[in-house]
DNA sequence: CATCGATGCGTACTGTTGTACACATGCCGT
DNA sequence: ACGGCATGTGTACAACAGTACGCATCGATG
């Protein structure tokens, strides 16, 4: 009998490793992340990581930029809803309903502080972001808005507070009135 | 001869070690923190560093708290300036002027995603921040500052982009204005 | 002044990591 | 058809990590 038939030719591989990364980032961390643990849960020899990713953060942009695709249609945004109450209600979905995730983003996106690699994605995400909310305010008022979305999901993350819809809808009001 | 004098009585050693420790995350960030590096770059031996801090996290406990103490007082505010313009040239000063603080000090605030040990003094750093607001401001609207301009900071330490004071001023004028 | 606990020092152990490299395999252009 | 090359596999190695532990030394307490 032949021997265990060793996968070859396996074109989603590559596809495979990414979507492991970003398990295991979800599950320990970025400092949790090596070629090995990757290989274990994507369940491929630790060469196969190495040959696709020649360092981890080849990796992680590869994880990062395929978060930010996900991310971006979360943004979908209704068409009656005042644009403050929508915006707090996608925040609130994120940070209450899926807190993993929400972690898993932004430290994918924090990593960008210490890893100059994933500067250009990070500046991606924003801009997507910003084009996203482009057809309902200016591109000014836009990045405004990221900032301070950025802003009270760290507080939520960092200090463990709960999230307060009506007074991120509150703060986003007062950023949505033109000076 | 003697041999080399052993150091003995060092009452200033865990403070050494936590200065140290400081120098490495700017150095090398939290990735290239260690037992090992900070007793290198403290001039103490291995047995040391674990000695004060059993583990890591210990150390970087320290070490938040330390930069907060430092952070604080840059918060100093002038009496005759508008609020939003004198916060938006502070903030200019922090990314352009000293860069390398900036960014050691928002990786230690922001390991406190992943790190729950740190949650509590960085939500202590947030409780600082808005203390030394409120004196200008509503509690409410100061919380709403902090977030705005951690959001700032964060677009441009991630992104790369250049700090736009006229920019975040307007921001911060827009965020002052009651409801 | 004897003793005990806090502090300091050195080293050894065990696990993990990135990296390199030699070899196997199968697609694709010629 | 066939040979080069991208892809896949397995293993070995040197560096470095956290941790533990035995011993040295000092200050204070009685």
């Amino acid at each position: 009998m032949a021997a265990a038939p060793v996968r070859r030719y396996d074109p989603e591989r590559r596809q495979r490793i990414i979507d492991a990364a970003i398990r295991v980032v979800g599950a320990k961390g970025i400092a949790g992340l090596s070629h090995r643990s990757v290989a274990a849960e994507a369940d491929v020899p630790l060469g196969s990581t190495t040959y696709h990713f020649k360092t981890l953060d080849d990796l992680l942009v590869a994880a990062l930029r395929q978060a930010n695709e996900a991310y971006a249609p979360a943004l979908a945004l209704r068409g009656g809803e005042d644009l403050a109450g929508a915006l707090a209600r996608l925040l609130g979905e994120l940070l209450d309903a899926d807190r993993g995730r929400a972690e898993l983003e932004y430290e994918l996106y924090l990593a960008a502080l210490r890893r100059p690699a994933l500067r250009p994605v990070a500046a991606e995400w924003c801009e997507a972001v910003v084009a996203a909310l482009s057809d309902h305010t200016d591109p000014v008022t836009a990045r405004a808005l990221v900032a301070v979305m950025d802003g009270i999901s760290l507080q939520v993350l960092l200090t463990g507070t709960p999230y307060d819809e009506p007074y991120a809808r509150d703060l986003l009001t007062r950023v949505l009135r033109p000076t």
